[in-house]
DNA sequence: CGCCCCGTTGAGGAGAGTCAATGGCTGTGG
DNA sequence: CCACAGCCATTGACTCTCCTCAACGGGGCG
């Protein structure tokens, strides 16, 4: 419940008790190994899942064995909401870690929705940020270049999780292969590959054992044109990189140099 | 309203009296006029639109100039839920033609979700329908080639639009540009042209004067592997039934204080 | 130890982008 | 009523980003 209070936070406060009504729910907490699946594509839905450690990934698997990953789901992360409307999956859902993960029926859910607003609208919040999550992914696969993609990406996730775990780091532990950020971005491991290689050179980013630093996530951000406005966040200055920092003095518009 | 019941009529059998509630709420209609904005990102978002008839779409524009579309509107459709969790906007929506409109302001519209589970039912399904389309939206620009991406898209808009207008036809009133439909593809205008062109001269489709006919269907729906499952269109009976429903605590929201 | 998965790197290819010129249509104003 | 401007679609020629195929090396693990 820890991580979930933690995401919540960057846009509600919300007293201790007004939790109380989820707690009470009928849920159970379960325990997916890397790999496996939590939500099947296809298959009737009619539970809502909080994600309460691990990683997590949507995906869809085309005719001819192209994937395409929606999206990544981290601590704190709550789905699928549209469960509640009683349909099937249309994609489908991996552990990538393992995943501790709370699973609540969706109707004892929709009561508890109906029983407290402030938990209904912090919910609402969660539905539309990651709605905004998609529809930024949409712009950064239809619009932007190999390099922003995987830089942008890297600068959603590593917002996200700094806003689940609380803690303040440029480290990014991230479990995730070449393949998969391929996927995600509609790009080839290889390009990925590449591109990273070049980000590495630069000084952008470095990797040890698994986990990705952000070496230089002003600079990220300015390249990959990346702007956290989508995420509404309302409230967190402590993780908002500085904004109204160094104006380039070049007299050109020069935004990426390198 | 008819375009509107058309739409749902495709998800739930609402009898007439159902539509009562929303019919009496505070609304106000407006037209738009082609290039008119709707929603303009970065203000204030608190109102609820249903667009009565015309074609809008939603698109982010990056500082470089570059635009993506997000999405397309359509009669029936309904935007931006969103705006109830009181956000800015993070996206501008234009109307593409002249639209005309219904405005409701986000508090009655909750009220009213609250007190009618069907009507919250077929809404919330609405709005799991377009996120949806969203995600098909990622998969149809991260991994799918031009053809693909263009075949896919019209059979979409027009099952959407078949949808709506309740009239099967080959025919698909489409007044969007090639540049339209590049930036929502994530192409350029140039390509759009040289492949709708081929797809033209294999009689995949053909134009007359903002029109587009799908000439064969099925083989663009083959070769574009285009399967409507992801549009939810299956009429389920067993959403939470209406009987004796209690005026508050039933629905998905409520914003009366706790 | 050997297998398999993963990341990397090279060489060559292809799909989509860029730049630019042309022609059709529509609307407007002299 | 015609001239002209603007926008849009189209087409050609050339470029470039990203893809494909392939080989190699490292690390984890049974």
């Amino acid at each position: 419940m820890k991580v979930f209070k933690n995401k919540f936070a960057q846009y509600v406060d919300l007293a201790d008790d007004a939790w109380s009504p989820l707690t009470k729910l009928d849920k159970k907490d379960g325990i997916f190994d890397a790999g496996e699946d939590l939500i099947v594509a296809g298959e009737d839905a009619n539970e809502v899942f909080i994600l309460q450690s691990g990683w997590a990934l949507r995906y869809r698997l085309l005719e001819d064995g192209r994937r395409q990953i929606v999206n990544f789901m981290l601590p704190g992360d709550v789905f699928d909401l549209q469960s509640l409307a009683d349909l099937k999956a249309d994609h489908t859902v991996t552990a990538i870690t393992e995943c501790e993960v709370s699973v609540i029926p969706s109707k004892p859910f929709i009561a508890m929705l109906g029983q407290s607003s402030r938990l209904a609208a912090a919910f609402w919040w969660a539905a539309v940020q990651e709605e905004s999550i998609l529809r930024e992914q949409i712009v950064r696969i239809g619009r932007r270049s190999a390099r922003e993609r995987i830089g942008h990406m890297l600068l959603e996730l590593h917002r996200r999780y700094v806003g689940a775990t609380g803690q303040e780091t440029d480290q990014l532990v991230m479990p995730v292969t070449r393949s998969d950020i391929a996927d995600a971005l509609g790009l080839t491991p290889v390009h990925v590959s590449r591109t990273m290689s070049a980000m590495r050179r630069s000084g952008l980013i470095s990797e040890e054992r698994g986990s990705i630093i952000l070496e230089d996530r002003e600079r990220l951000a300015r390249l990959s044109h990346f702007d956290t406005d989508y995420l509404h966040l309302k409230k967190l200055s402590l993780i908002t990189p500085d904004r109204r920092s160094p104006p380039k003095r070049n007299g050109l518009l020069r935004v990426d140099a390198d």
